[in-house]
DNA sequence: TTGAAAGCGCTAACAT
DNA sequence: ATGTTAGCGCTTTCAA
């Protein structure tokens, strides 16, 4: 197999190595191999024999430094190993391969700082643009800066005040109005809600009950749009909201949301039903009732903002609320490969659609 | 918000607009920016400051072009959605970040090709080195000719042949062989192997059963090892293999490993015990237990290779050999950064260690 | 259709 | 300690 008697070339052969094996100037080697500007077929394939008997590998950094485009699609999630962010990446990948782009990857963890510093990076290393989901719906300096630097950022999963930028969404409140209409229907009128709740703005919801007027969406994060689709599905039913039942973790912590579980079950009048607002809390909030022994559908009815495998695997089979996550990280790749080749469209919001999934986890209160 | 009446600069400062700003050459405003050879104090602060007031961002791939490094790592794994895959790919990138590296994924689905693509994308864009989990432990050309230019690898949970190289590995077959082992210990006699066998040589285990010599470890994909310690613990414990036992998908689909596990448990004289060899062959073997309606442990005892965390939220909890995958991620990393710094030093082979962990799934056979 | 030469933004020699 | 100069490998004028 491994069998070169010939110490391997230290130094790559460049195109001028080429150039001078084929006996052609380095610019007709250039537009031999890249593709650009006329070369005679004969040339072209002299050209690429001696590119071939070189292992000669074009330098896309030299190239790019003419160029001014990279083919790297910057990604900033908050976390590559929830499932989430995962599909999405994924969805991101298999669009950008296909259109000839690498995907640097950058995790966030929900800070607003670490993401600065991530798009930073992305920026040094000149990506043609940027796909976020951004840490907070209002710090968003670094994001508007990179748009107008000539660097297009398509928001993924969450909306942003004040910056015009494509983004690809679900209706969070509505998808969660969906969800916490189907337990009032069944006749629930206690239900829990586990969510992050940890920007500030998500954290006013207690303003939002009654007859205030609703927030900007925009301004929420996923956990807050979903309490909010949460309140208004009360309101709609004339149901009451008691503050008792929503519980805010503060952070992406399964712990914390299991701890949330635990207290909100133990109340002295414990909710007959519990929605938990994405996967995280999900996690958390099974392992308590787990944990407390509690029966469901019997004891309580569970919903889940998130579809996962294993919600078939349990008994009962969880409900839940699918969000087409791969799909939205295809679309997010093919909004920004659309804007870096016409950079003159109006940026727009793509919004995607959620499905209630109703299995086994939600019947009527006994 | 958005109103800034100075359109923005369509071109972004460079350090010889940095330099003149504050008054000095390029060379001191570059070593004052970056931190390299001798500069007056006075004179870094006044270079910073103009940096600051142009908005100045270093061009990396400048820098790159001269020192011929370019602070990323480029992975290539099969499956970013895979939660393996995903938890890896967050150990690399949190131990890249630390020490300054960016990362570059990509996908290769367990194709040869497309991992032969993928690195030539990784070494035209100069990555400083490749951690791949390689798609056949023998079609390894690719990675040799990356090793042998000058950009090291580190292989990540699978072995090769024919290239000295860092790895990052568990004993697959003593993991298996200790799974097996506890079915065998508690009695069970018929015990089911699901698992992909996709490459040539992990098809040919029938040649491993009896007395011919054990076919050599580095050889095998994971699958295919798997199935060898499953092999051996059959050998060590004097009960025969039925061949009728071992099921292949030849790919990694939960669907076919939901329908060999399907016909395993049909047979005439079905196994009192299953052994799933990743996760997700333990997903389709799972859902094929669900719709028949096996009672787990009573009708079947189930062993899956890789702990998730709905392992826990199912009744019985299933036992499973739980692998270190976030470690070994960051391993990986620090191994390729070790290499990077000094690449002088032998290759190492880094084994981490599988934990059994026993739970209700796994009881004596009826 | 090809070649010579300039230059992308930066750092590394080499002066001073 | 600072400036001048020469490139890194490639693409893009501009001539021929």
């Amino acid at each position: 197999m491994a069998s070169s008697p010939i110490p391997p070339e230290r130094r790559r052969a460049t195109i001028a190595d080429v150039a001078k094996e084929a006996g052609v100037s380095s610019a007709t080697a250039g537009r031999a191999l890249g593709d650009y500007g006329y070369v005679r077929e004969e040339i072209r394939e002299r050209v690429r024999k001696a590119a071939e008997d070189l292992g000669y590998r074009p330098n896309s950094l030299a190239r790019s430094m003419i160029t001014g485009r990279t083919n790297t699609i910057g990604v900033v999630g908050a976390d590559i190993a929830n499932p989430f962010f995962a599909s999405a990446m994924r969805g991101i990948g298999d669009v950008a391969r296909r259109d000839g782009f690498g995907t640097i990857l950058t995790n966030s963890d929900e800070d607003v700082a670490l993401e600065g510093e991530a798009v930073g990076l992305l920026l040094q290393k000149q990506v043609d643009g940027i796909i976020v989901s951004p840490a907070s719906s209002v710090e968003t300096d670094h994001l508007a800066e990179a748009a107008e630097s000539g660097t297009p950022v398509v928001l993924f999963d969450r909306d942003v005040v004040g910056l015009t930028a494509d983004a690809v969404l679900t209706d969070s409140v509505g998808a969660s109005r969906t969800a916490v209409g189907h337990l009032l229907d069944l006749g629930h009128r206690r239900i829990a809600i586990i969510a992050e709740l940890r920007a500030a703005l998500d954290m006013e919801w207690r303003n939002w009950i009654g007859s205030a007027p609703a927030p900007d969406t925009r301004m929420l994060m996923p956990s807050g749009a979903r309490l909010l689709g949460y309140i208004q599905a009360h309101a709609a039913a004339g149901v009451p909201v008691d503050p008792a039942l929503i519980r805010g973790t503060g952070s992406y912590d399964p712990n914390a949301a299991r701890e949330r579980t635990l207290e909100v079950l133990r109340l002295d009048q414990p909710p007959t039903a519990i929605f938990t607002v994405d996967n995280v809390m999900t996690h958390g909030a099974y392992q308590a009732c787990r944990e407390m022994g509690i029966r469901i559908p019997g004891d309580l009815s569970f919903v889940a903002y998130d579809d996962m495998e294993w919600m078939t695997f349990v008994e009962p089979n969880i409900t839940a609320l699918s969000q087409p996550v791969y799909e939205m990280g295809k679309v997010a790749a093919e909004m920004l490969i659309r804007r870096l080749r016409s950079p003159e469209v109006e940026p727009a919001r793509r919004l995607l659609d959620t499905t209630l999934i109703v299995r086994g986890s939600t019947a009527a209160p006994r």
